[in-house]
RNA sequence: GUCCCCAUCGUCUAGUCUGGUCCAGGACACAGGCCUUUCACGCCUGCGACAGGGGUUCAAAUCCCCUUGGGGACGCCA
């Protein structure tokens, strides 16, 4: 029988849940899905002086959001260094590993000296060759020292078969006697995950492809300790349009999952997008519902070259990959309208405009709405910014379509009461009763209809665009139609 | 500087392993058109790429080599 697999996610909690992280996060997610195993999220909070609460919080809340779930309560990387410390000592003990007593100053400069040279930037090792004596008298001065890994010497090479890459090697020559404790007897990144891989029965590591240097030094470690090793897959990484690999620091927080969280994405189209950056289907799907792409998922899938998350800044159209807002705009329109209703809710709850009427009294109202104005939009943040007329009375009025359909015809001021008046009039406020009145009236006065449809529009939204007037008028009802046309002429004053 | 990795439209990519069906397909973006009371949606059309050079072969986006370009790693960070 196969052996079940099982994946982690395993963030440093020192910023926000960024794009890069999320999406690794999915891959691993996905993997575990598509082949019925578990994924653990592993918090390396070893650095103590990075880490932070609030960034763990963060990092939790941005998975749950995107709809990511582990299986287990996370796992912190700091309760375990005690595991890592001892699997050093084993190392020691069984002389894969040695104490190096070179000091950090003597480092530096040899590092700065094989810069100079622009030779190998690589530990001469010094403390490897030390005789038994030697270290003896070392040791009790108290000098303080490092652990390093002993590579082996000679022509041999470590290789590995990675999932996305192929084959992979390194040859010894090439890899230094790496630290893997500090002076201050801290173990470092590269032994404790390692160990915490080993323990937590790891089959797949999947990570970004900044890791795979690493990996050569981890397998010696899993080989040093006799343990199995994992298979390994490394994924391509984000880019910016520079081709610079995208990150905190640089980016801010357009490279962040709260920020599309706040403009308004909706989390699937945000994962479908995110998925779609370095990984791909034969045929080149590009909307996937969850179920299918769980289905589709398949690492071989995972493309090899970076790929470039497009954000122009300053763009005045795009404030990010329009990619990401086209996929989640396909989303906010074709999602049955029940499924985007809680993302609307929390927008007007946020606005302060929420009634309980909309999921009371007034729900098939409500969805209605929704589904009829929602097909020009592209964030849930718009139900509350554009849609603002459909809900409440308080709602701006657009300079533009102010100055267009309103101002531009003065007859309107004459014509807005009329209109007015006519609807009110009305037993039956239908589309076909509406319509009649419009088209009534502009026979009438000799108008185009159009004029008293964009008047109307503009008066009674706001805006310059929307749906169609009829289903608007339905939408926002007689009584307030009337009082919003009345109201409209004093735009004349 | 050393090591590792990568290279198809502006962007995301299919096709590369198993050469011919590819004068290279899809999506987004862009341009034009249809629809229309506005704006979208939708539909149609267009623009647009195999980094360059050598091989191998009857045949190369696909295999090999070189060049160029890009990325990553080289911490007592994770």
């Amino acid at each position: 029988m196969e052996k079940e697999v099982i994946v982690r996610f395993a963030p440093s909690p020192t910023g926000y849940l960024h794009i890069g992280g999320a999406r690794t996060a999915i891959y691993n997610w996905l993997f575990a899905k598509k082949t019925g195993g578990r994924l653990i999220l592993r918090i390396e909070d070893t650095d103590a002086e990075r880490s932070t609460e609030e960034s763990i919080q963060g990092i939790v809340d941005g998975l749950k959001w995107l709809g990511v779930t582990w299986d287990e309560d996370p796992y912190f990387q700091s309760k375990f260094i005690q595991e890592h410390i001892d699997a050093a000592q084993r190392l020691l003990e069984s002389g894969h590993a040695y104490k190096c007593f070179c000091t950090k100053e003597e480092l530096d400069q040899k590092r700065e000296q094989a810069r100079k040279e622009k030779g190998a930037i690589k530990y001469d090792g010094t403390c490897r060759n030390l005789t038994p004596e030697k270290i003896a008298v070392k040791e009790k001065s108290n000098l303080p020292y490092i652990i390093r890994l002993k590579v082996p010497n000679g022509e041999g090479a470590v290789s590995f078969r990675d999932e996305v890459y192929g084959l992979i090697e390194k040859k010894y020559k090439d890899i230094e006697d790496f630290v893997i404790v500090r002076s201050n007897g801290q173990p470092l990144y590269v032994l404790s995950n390692a160990v915490d891989d080993i323990r937590d029965g790891i089959t797949h590591v999947i990570r970004g492809q900044d890791g795979l240097a690493n990996t050569p030094k981890q397998l010696l470690i899993y080989n040093a300790l006799g343990a199995d090793v994992p298979k390994f897959a490394h994924m391509s990484l984000t880019l910016d349009s520079k081709k610079a690999k995208i990150s905190k620091r640089r980016h801010g927080e357009i490279v962040a999952v709260h920020f599309y969280r706040e403009r308004g994405f909706l989390p699937w189209a945000f994962v479908n997008f995110l998925v779609l950056l370095g990984w791909s289907t034969p045929e080149s799907q590009q909307i996937f519902s969850k179920e299918e792409l769980i289905d589709a998922f398949s690492l071989k899938g995972i493309n090899k070259a970076n790929s470039v998350f497009d954000v122009r800044k300053d763009d005045p159209k795009f404030f990010t990959d329009p990619k990401a807002i086209s996929i989640n705009a396909h989303y906010l329109r074709n999602l049955p309208v029940e499924e985007i209703e809680p993302y609307v809710k929390a927008e007007f709850e946020k606005a302060g405009i929420w009634d309980p009427e909309f999921e009371g009294e007034k729900h098939n109202w409500f969805l209605n709405t929704i589904d009829l104005i929602r097909n020009r939009f592209n964030f849930t943040t718009d139900f509350v910014t554009l849609g603002s007329a459909y809900f409440s009375d308080d709602f701006p009025i657009d300079p533009k379509a102010l100055k267009k359909n309103i101002l531009k015809h003065e007859g309107l001021k004459e014509w807005f009461p009329v209109l007015a008046d006519r609807l009110e009039a009305l037993q039956d406020f239908t589309m076909e009763e509406t319509e009649n009145v419009v088209r009534d009236m502009a026979d009438e006065y000799e108008i185009k209809a159009g004029i008293l449809i964009n008047g109307a529009r503009a008066a009674v939204t706001g805006q310059a665009v929307g749906p169609g007037i009829f289903d608007v008028l339905l939408a926002v009802g007689q009584d307030r139609v009337v009082e919003r046309l009345r109201k409209a002429v004093t735009f004349f004053e």
